[in-house]
DNA sequence: AACAATAATGATAATGATTATTACTTTTAT
DNA sequence: ATAAAAGTAATAATCATTATCATTATTGTT
């Protein structure tokens, strides 16, 4: 990977912002400093910062795909109301690997867990 | 909910291949039998039977949404080889809400665990 | 059985997220 | 300094899914 302006900046907003944005998110995020950037580029170098480990992808919270620049092992939970994003700590489910190949064989290269429900902010606003 | 054949169908196939097929694939299958059947129907009736609690949307395995007519709790393992869809016992993840709510105070409306690597058979020819 | 009310259908356009293409520009190694 | 490699902006293309709408089917009621 060569080096990029775009590339720097792109991760710089990524650990900045702590809402696990979207593409289309650090995209608008970043036109205000850089207007010329292209929504492709974000894509782009967000797609390959992910394929050499140095940020996460987040599927199957929502219909679109977030990223996630805290590298260590972790789930996440999406409120249902507000739409944000939370850190779930990885012992909620030790072992998942080990115990899912003695049970089923299945060899696993890799897991998520996507969690939903309602924030502690918003149920404080009454919602349930 | 009013009757339709479309709909009968639809859960019919489901629930006669075990592959956990996407709409897609149910579509095509269908043709054969219904050729005036339109994709959307097919959508939306599953949809409709997810929404009644008749069926299971998974989503999260690859880029499209597959769908379960198995309402037992468990979870799904995708080959990254063959593609295909393995059950994964529920009691992998014990309590899995509960040590959430406890841990971090997010309330758990729903979750999801989606595994993904080798299946047996693709690991016997030789993939690893 | 005929009738209206409602829901479902099929065809297709529209949408939204993402990826591919292409012509041009930076970066880096020689 | 220069040329190959990698990156970029702009935009077209793709893919899965949803919305629209005119037509048809189902259902409860006279």
């Amino acid at each position: 990977m060569k080096y990029s302006k775009q590339r720097e900046l792109i991760l710089k907003t990524l650990q900045e912002h702590m809402v696990h944005p979207t593409a289309d998110y650090i995209y608008e995020v970043l036109k205000k400093e850089l207007p010329s950037i292209s929504l492709a580029t974000v894509y782009r170098n967000l797609n390959q910062l992910a394929e050499n480990g140095m940020i996460k992808k987040i599927e199957g919270l929502d219909g679109s795909v977030h990223f996630d620049h805290n590298m260590t092992k972790h789930y996440h939970f999406i409120c249902t109301k507000c739409n944000k994003v939370y850190d779930v700590p990885y012992d909620v489910a030790p072992d998942l690997a080990d115990k899912v190949l003695s049970k089923t064989g299945l060899i696993i290269e890799s897991y998520d867990i996507s969690l939903k429900g309602i924030c502690p902010e918003c149920h404080k606003k009454g919602f349930n």
